[in-house]
DNA sequence: TTAGCAATGATACATAAATCACATTTTAAA
DNA sequence: TTTAAAATGTGATTTATGTATCATTGCTAA
């Protein structure tokens, strides 16, 4: 059982909550330890938990027709999981799964409405982390869909280094075929960029080790497309 | 000033409203009768209305880094529009376009911050829309990557046939180069991709005019990608 | 340590779709 | 109606990226 009302990372929807609400939360909330490849919910599956990011790093990923699944975000720290599926639908239409050491907080449906209804201004940051949510996907889906591999490549890099590692060195946990599944590509080709970018000198990839070089001719990649 | 009291699409959370404040949001409320090509909000403008399309047909469409845009949903009555921005941006992330006659309620971002706060079944509503609307773009996403132009255009063509006009035949209001926009080709592969559905005999095309001929092939054709 | 397996890199080849260039049709305007 | 302008169709060509194959590396576990 996780202690809410001494929670570093929690979400601002949580602050607008009352004392007695907090513990409410608390209640019926369990925490638990994920190690990196562990399933947070599972796409198909009956939602009965709304879990909530409280350390480490995750994806949201979703089968798509060639039975293949393809990453939709990178989740970091005060990310809500399944919120979308448990509030309008019985069934997860994606999974999500730790990618680095991780503390999730499942926290019962049932509450998690209760406190919707019973506090506005709770609901009404929900609202807000929804909308911010919906917008970052309208520019990814735009961004992807105009970019070609190597661009698409430069900003997943970008986006580590300076979103999530904030460092020009830093560690992508993610396989090959796990980028590839994250900017739309083939591992092939996610190997051939890193290849182009390192040629030109922009970064220097040592297995799962990237570090930035030239973080200006990176960046004109990223936005060139 | 429109009638909310007694509009017949109404909204699920303008349900959850009492008649006064019902009365409130009318108060607050513009109805504004748009042409084809008449832009409902604009990226980049500073948001101070939420648009609700009361009916007709409308696009989302956002500009993408190769400067052309891209859109990313097609809009039905009932829909709210800039709702993303509004709660959680000053400046609109999307611009939107009517593309058949239509009719828009702009409703004053205030008057609809108060309904929120004041109602928490307005805003539970508001909620599970956002997290339907949010789902729906996740399916398309993934359908998009994993699907050929052919496929992607088989999906536009039965959508616009089960969803918007519920019929075999049926004119589509995009030009090839909005149908390109859409499902994310060029006007010439469009072009293609019609030719090439019509040449197995799926559909039949004249200018905006479709008709589908072979609902299941074409259902195939979309599943397979 | 060594065997075995998964992940990755590298190369040749195939192909879907973009680009380019131009003809034709449709629409709007004068 | 005539003209201009926009939208659409078509074919040739190019290109980015997928597919296929195999070698290499690195990791896991006995």
């Amino acid at each position: 059982m996780g202690n809410c009302s001494i929670c570093a990372i929690r979400s601002k929807a949580v602050d607008a909550l009352n004392p007695t609400e907090v513990e409410y939360l608390q209640g019926n909330c369990a925490e638990v330890d994920m190690k990196p490849g562990e399933s947070i919910i599972k796409e198909g599956s009956l939602s009965s938990h709304i879990a909530y990011l409280k350390s480490g790093l995750a994806t949201i990923h979703k089968k798509g027709v060639k039975g293949t699944d393809q990453i939709l975000k990178i989740l970091q720290p005060g990310c809500y999981i399944g919120m979308q599926t448990v509030l309008s639908n019985k069934i997860h239409q994606y999974s999500a799964s730790a990618i680095e050491d991780s503390t999730i907080c499942y926290i019962d449906i049932t509450s998690f409405k209760d406190l919707i209804s019973r506090n506005a201004q709770f609901a009404n940051e929900l609202i807000l982390y929804l909308c911010r949510d919906e917008l970052s996907y309208f520019a990814r889906f735009v961004n992807v869909h105009q970019k070609q591999v190597d661009g698409r490549l430069a900003d997943t890099i970008l986006f580590f280094s300076d979103e999530v590692k904030k460092s020009r060195s830093f560690q992508i946990p993610l396989s090959r075929n796990d980028i590839a599944a994250l900017i739309c590509a083939t591992r092939e080709s996610v190997t051939r960029s890193i290849k182009d970018l390192s040629d030109i000198g922009s970064i220097r990839v040592k297995g799962k080790s990237f570090e930035i070089l030239n973080y200006d001719l990176l960046k004109i990649i990223s936005e060139k497309g």
